[in-house]
DNA sequence: ATCCCTTGTGGTGGATTGTT
DNA sequence: AACAATCCACCACAAGGGAT
């Protein structure tokens, strides 16, 4: 922004609230009808827009994430206490210096998705606007956003304590799901951010949608020049990030229930880990036993499954999977160790234990003289190493 | 009894990443 | 440019077996 645009960005939000700039008026109006909203006026008019759009045919009453959330959410979350919410702001910097001139939130109400949107066409148009918010914060029980833990939450707080009003979101439970899906992709997608997991997992697609980083210099235009086309943009691009947030919280939720129902995205490999995590058994070997054989999480799917049998020594099991495992490029190394390490400690039987060690290194060998990687060192080192203290030990 | 070695586990600092 | 959550590499420590 040069220093012209902000010479009249500050003009027009002097405070003078009765005396607006007729550009901001008539702009408000346009927009208002295209939209078929709503212009709140107290002091400081402010647009209100409603659009709701079906979730699909048969929605559950909750939702559960106790496995994707690692246990932090142990009960199921009621849908119609959800609260969806994102802004869009002034800027990245998320200091008292940013403003957040879209307010959008979502509730779902029965399979249906219902988006409020709040469109202050200037500066100093909060105050009754929260006013009216924090009368319905009270009916929610949890807010779901995409980051809103780092960025909308905080910024939103301090918007309200701007304001002097308080801040009925205060203490209420925050699921964050930009964790939830990192947790979850962020092996298999380039990159976590809300415009690829539409993409490629939810097949939401956005057309003529404005990119995040324009949004700022985008509302600035307007202020300046009150042509509302780019506005537009941003409303609807706010809409859609609202109700990819309910249709995300859904599909986890889908993933939660019926984990193999999410073969097709390559998160085998994540779901095993975080079961392994939340010791759950079952999971596990469902894992193990129903992704397809040619699926190319297997060897991770089975080591971590042998890592849980190993950890409640259930010795028949985990030696089962180490043995299937010897034949896996990626997962040889790590079986032979660990049949290694069982023959030394658990059945003291060294003969079998070197067994398995020299295995390795012939392998290591082999492999010496087509590639040298820094992986195949760390276990030449380890395993030479143990091969000596075995050596020593059964003489 | 005491020491040494190996393994598993829990804690910590640094790097990464997404938000407008 | 601010910052929460996560991951990963690293470290310290406890537990247990074997050797002296």
């Amino acid at each position: 922004m040069d220093i012209s645009d902000k010479l009249s960005f500050y003009k027009s939000s002097s405070g003078n609230e009765t005396h607006q700039p007729s550009a901001v008026s008539s702009s408000l109006k346009t927009l208002a009808d295209h939209f078929n909203g709503k212009i709140v006026y107290p002091h400081a008019p402010y647009l209100k827009i409603v659009r709701e759009e079906s979730l699909g045919d048969s929605l559950q009453d909750a939702v559960t994430l106790k496995l994707l959330s690692r246990n932090e959410i142990n009960e199921p979350l009621a849908l119609d206490g959800i609260l969806f919410f994102d802004l869009e702001t002034t800027g990245l910097a998320g200091g008292a210096g940013t403003y957040a001139f879209l307010l959008g939130f979502g509730r779902i109400a029965g399979n249906r998705i219902i988006v409020e949107q709040y469109f202050l066409p200037d500066y100093g148009r909060e105050y009754h606007l929260f006013e009216q918010l924090n009368l319905q914060f009270n009916e929610f029980s949890c807010l779901v956003s995409y980051n809103g833990k780092s960025y909308d939450y905080p910024l939103l707080r301090s918007r309200f304590l701007l304001n002097r009003q308080k801040f009925k979101l205060e203490d209420i439970f925050h699921v964050d799901l930009l964790h939830i899906a990192r947790r979850l992709w962020k092996d298999s997608l380039p990159s976590c951010d809300l415009k690829s997991i539409e993409t490629e997992i939810l097949g939401v697609n956005r057309e003529g949608d404005i990119p995040g980083a324009y949004i700022p210099q985008a509302y600035f235009n307007f202020i300046r020049t009150g042509i509302v086309h780019e506005v537009i943009r941003i409303v609807n691009h706010n809409y859609t990030d609202i109700t990819s947030l309910a249709r995300m919280l859904l599909y986890f939720s889908q993933i939660e229930n019926n984990p193999l129902t999410a073969v097709h995205h390559g998160i085998q490999a994540r779901l095993a880990k975080l079961a392994y995590e939340a010791e759950d058994y079952t999971l596990l070997q469902k894992l193990a036993g129903n992704i397809g054989p040619d699926s190319p999480a297997i060897p991770e799917v089975k080591k971590m499954l042998s890592l849980f049998c190993k950890r409640s020594r259930n010795w028949p099991e985990a030696l089962s999977l180490w043995n299937e495992l010897v034949n896996s490029a990626s997962h040889r190394f790590f079986a032979l160790e660990e049949l290694a390490k069982y023959y030394e400690h658990i059945e003291a039987d060294y003969k079998e234990a070197i067994k398995y060690t020299s295995r390795a290194l012939s392998i290591i060998r082999a492999l010496e003289e087509i590639q040298y990687d820094a992986n195949t060192f760390f276990y030449k080192e380890s395993f030479q190493y143990r091969y000596q203290r075995l050596v020593q030990k059964s003489a």
